[in-house]
DNA sequence: TTGTAAGCGTTATCAA
DNA sequence: TTGATAACGCTTACAA
């Protein structure tokens, strides 16, 4: 592989007009640039981006970190920033971090030790202190928390209003017994939507009716064990909010089981409106998290803040997204 | 940020000392080496991973190549390759190409000019010309894509294999009239499964009809239309196998808009096993793709080759992972 | 077992 | 507008 020295030699120059004409931050004659340019092509130049990142201290790349590879959520978010970042002609480097505080503790070290340029962060199990660390030493942009001293650097959905909207679509369709599946009550926003949840219940003078509600983990089986659970209490129900969408689908597998009809039978609407909402059968009405549009959010700020990118094309930073609601089949009116 | 340098003035021993400290492949006294260690524990020292590169040549990131980020089968397989590349400290460089040539070009350049040590490559568009040569610059393992002189390079599935088990199932469940959904024609995998298929019915004496195909993209969307223009050509099928599950669900949707109760009065097999082929009603009988296993795989590859590494847990390279049928309620036996 | 010093391929500061 | 040359932070012969 050629090098810059190399370069320089057949071109008759030196080192440093060399790189000049690469970075083209300084004044190069014409003639001396062509020259360059082909002893470049002649030679199948390529600067050696490593070199380049130990001179300059800029490595052009960002960590990124999230809990899962697989997944809708997580799919979608990476998808928004890799789609802005490669445009930038800045890279990924990527980590997961599963939930673990041991292992995102690790994998965040193993990114600063990259020298990532930023970092954009999906953690759950880090605490607040540490993350206020860790974006002293390194400019960090946070998706899916909130962190008073970072609000700036937090993207976030509302989902506390997310929660209160599926609800509340329930309600307006006049359903009034309404169950609700959360999913792991630690997980900041699990907790919120089962908030936005009991507000919207209580704008409708219903009180919270603790057996109406069942803590699963997110995942489908949860779903699935939650119809059953709920239905062995022996209390009525017309309705279920679910914390995702995962859980949601296995509740309609559980409901189906036991001789339902849906929605006729029993409304159900999810969260997240995850890839596979549309395929299930009644279609799966829920709450769409704009996971595209956070991972995007994410990275312009980095490229504004750290690459000092001009010229993107958002009108303002949005810390807080807006969740919709989603309708499709799956939320009939109650008779 | 410490340097080396730093850790050697306060340990008082010379850069090369702390140096094979930190590399441990060199005699170090123990007296010496605790002295280095109680260094940089003191001064929070991190080895700069970019000058480590730099001097030695290795970058210890392998860059990766999937068409999306989101999306079943290439989650599955980054999972793969993360987690197995995790264990040994190197990391994911990660690029999309689209399944567009010119991107897909690109991108491979750009990983190549971060001095990945390897690369994993899941392309549809690049030729075999090119990539023989990108696999003689830089190590490469290809996915889902047979190269001839590079075939222990090469890691597929065997979807002939998958498309001819999904049609022998459907044929073993007495069916006989069998409608095929395919993805682009253009995509080896695509086209494998459907050659599949032709032998599944060549096997059962069954004449391939042309008015039994329909080529769609591989997107829902296209598997909704498909149902509609089979069925709009008159011609019986009690079972139709699609080149993948998204087609699947979606045709699924056309049947019970049309009235139809599933599985009953349509069998319907899918390909691939997609993470939301459970949570389909009902739920889908498919072919296991291996996705995750040829993720790992392929790391394990360029692991044992490219960083030498022993005693890892393979017994043996699979090049061509065997489908599974996994089966599920969307088949019924033909009345 | 430890130290010295020459790279690795760039960028960036001075002079010219 | 160009050229020397010193960093950047580490690895690795070669000596001691």
């Amino acid at each position: 592989m050629a090098t810059i020295y190399e370069v320089s030699k057949l071109a008759g120059v030196s080192l440093a007009t060399v790189s000049r004409v690469m970075n083209n931050n300084a004044k190069v004659s014409d003639k001396t640039r062509s020259k360059v340019l082909d002893a470049m092509t002649q030679l199948g130049y390529r600067p050696n981006s490593i070199a380049q990142s130990l001179a300059s201290n800029v490595t052009n790349s960002v960590g990124v970190l999230v809990s899962e590879l697989h997944g809708g959520f997580f799919g979608l978010v990476m998808n928004g920033i890799e789609s802005e970042l490669r445009l930038a002609n800045k890279h990924i480097i990527i980590t997961t971090g599963h939930s673990d505080e041991g292992q995102e503790k690790s994998a965040i070290d193993f990114l600063i030790g990259r020298k990532c340029d930023a970092l954009i962060l999906l953690v759950d199990s880090v605490s607040d202190e540490e993350l206020i660390k860790i974006s002293k030493a390194i400019p960090t942009v946070l998706i899916n928390r909130k962190v008073d001293t970072l609000a700036e650097r937090c993207i976030s959905l509302d989902n506390e209003y997310g929660g209160y909207l599926a609800t509340k679509h329930l309600l307006e369709q006049g359903h009034t017994d309404i169950a609700y599946v959360a999913g792991p009550d630690w997980k900041v926003d699990s907790h919120d939507r089962f908030v936005g949840h009991q507000k919207a219940l209580q704008e409708h003078n219903i009180t919270f009716n603790e057996a109406l509600y069942y803590q699963g983990d997110f995942n489908e089986n949860s779903g699935y064990e939650s119809f059953n659970k709920l239905k062995s209490r022996g209390i009525n129900f017309s309705a279920i909010a679910f914390g995702n969408d995962e859980m949601a689908s296995g509740a309609m597998k559980a409901a189906r089981e036991n001789g339902l009809i849906l929605p006729k039978d029993l409304s159900i609407i999810g969260f997240d409106n995850n890839m596979f909402a549309s395929y299930l059968y009644p279609e799966l009405t829920t709450i769409d998290n704009s996971a595209y549009q956070m991972g995007k959010m994410a990275t312009d700020i980095i490229l504004k803040d750290v690459y000092k990118q001009k010229n993107l094309n958002i009108s303002k930073i949005i810390n807080v997204f807006e969740p919709k609601l989603v309708c499709r089949n799956s939320v009939t009116p109650n008779a």
